[in-house]
DNA sequence: TCTAGCATTGAACTGCGTTCATTGAAGTGA
DNA sequence: TCACTTCAATGAACGCAGTTCAATGCTAGA
């Protein structure tokens, strides 16, 4: 039973992504407001409720959407890397860090929707953030050869969140005089001194 | 001129903190609302307007409060650490992390108000870091003895925010795995991992 | 074609931070 | 002590969000 008013709720519900993408984009987060969104769909106010349970959930698609583009760009980088795992790594987390910093405001959006205590997060989340480990975890596995498989998932973990940590407060202070140049060599700094003695 | 106005100014500005204070600790600080404010005050609305610019201006002083008593935990924690420079870290990485625990909400809001883009950061927190920087930048001096100060900066930045990223992450899916003694282990593995070849 | 039912609408509701005309108290000089 | 000036305190009102829902207008099946 696909109809036409099946077809115009899709049609509705793509535009105002877009919208909301740009909008998220260009002004942040905090800029996604109703009235405005339906002023540029050409829709009601209403209309956005009819598609989307709140603008949350709206934001939530627009994150789904970046995060891909971010994962995509980090596999893009892996396939063009070395052979050398540390290297991979190296060029895993610069991509990362030149994707947060070309998408800034878009990027930030990813965390600055806070879920409800104790609420999963979706399904969509923990996927991406699954494929990110696995691309992480391949080279560990061969510059930590002898390490647990418990153990390597921490590592995993551990060697995201540090990159993460470096770009997030980077980009914060980056007119407090941390340049782009200083945070990858505080990533390469970080990861290269990590790898550096395997045992 | 220390008049009874200015007296009274001053303890609405403290009371106003103190309970502001235990708003953010146990909901957080998009629970700072100013009419709820003012009810558990006693004052009018308007009076919190004459003693702070605006609830942001309230909020920044309650994280200068935090961010003391984060600083007073961290160098407590590396008074009572061993001699060991690479302890030194992993001991005051974890009481970062414990902090970060017990005062999870507090601490969330230390990085949850935005400044507006350009703006810099406040004098206090400028202060603070430096100290924070300057714990971790001595033992790492004695650790890797052979490197310019300009790198051993660098190198203090990325530690710590590799720690903050590492806690960050933890604490935001505690619910999802992640358990306080897997995120004291990441920061283990991560520092001592850094630390064993420092050439 | 007609009509029952459902999608769409946007004015209205709620709740927020912030303001400002009004009120009242504090300080001052006689 | 009292009258007067000045400025702090007040809280109703304002503007601006997200969200709702009674009224409206289409859609789809008979």
């Amino acid at each position: 039973m696909a109809t036409k008013t099946e077809i115009r709720r899709q049609e509705l519900r793509d535009t105002l992504i877009v919208i909301a993408e740009r909008t998220i984009a260009t002004k942040g987060l905090s800029a996604l407001r109703a009235r405005d969104l339906a002023g540029e769909a050409g829709c009601a106010v209403g209309a956005i409720y009819n598609v989307f349970g709140d603008l949350t959930d709206l934001a939530l698609a627009v994150n789904a959407r970046t995060f891909h583009r971010l994962g995509a760009d980090v596999a893009e980088a892996l396939a063009g890397a070395p052979e050398d795992p540390v290297e991979q790594l190296v060029v895993m987390a610069q991509a990362y860090h030149r994707f947060a910093a070309e998408n800034h405001l878009s990027w930030r959006a990813l965390f600055d929707i806070e879920r409800a205590p104790g609420e999963a997060a979706p399904d969509w989340y923990l996927q991406e953030m699954g494929q990110l480990f696995a691309y992480i975890s391949d080279p560990l596995a061969v510059i930590f050869p002898n390490r647990e498989a418990e153990e390597l998932a921490l590592l995993t973990r551990a060697l995201f969140s540090s990159v993460h940590g470096i770009v997030l407060l980077g980009l914060d202070e980056a007119s407090a005089g941390v340049s782009t140049e200083n945070i990858d060599r505080m990533i390469a700094l970080v990861l290269r001194q990590f790898a550096a003695n395997p045992e």
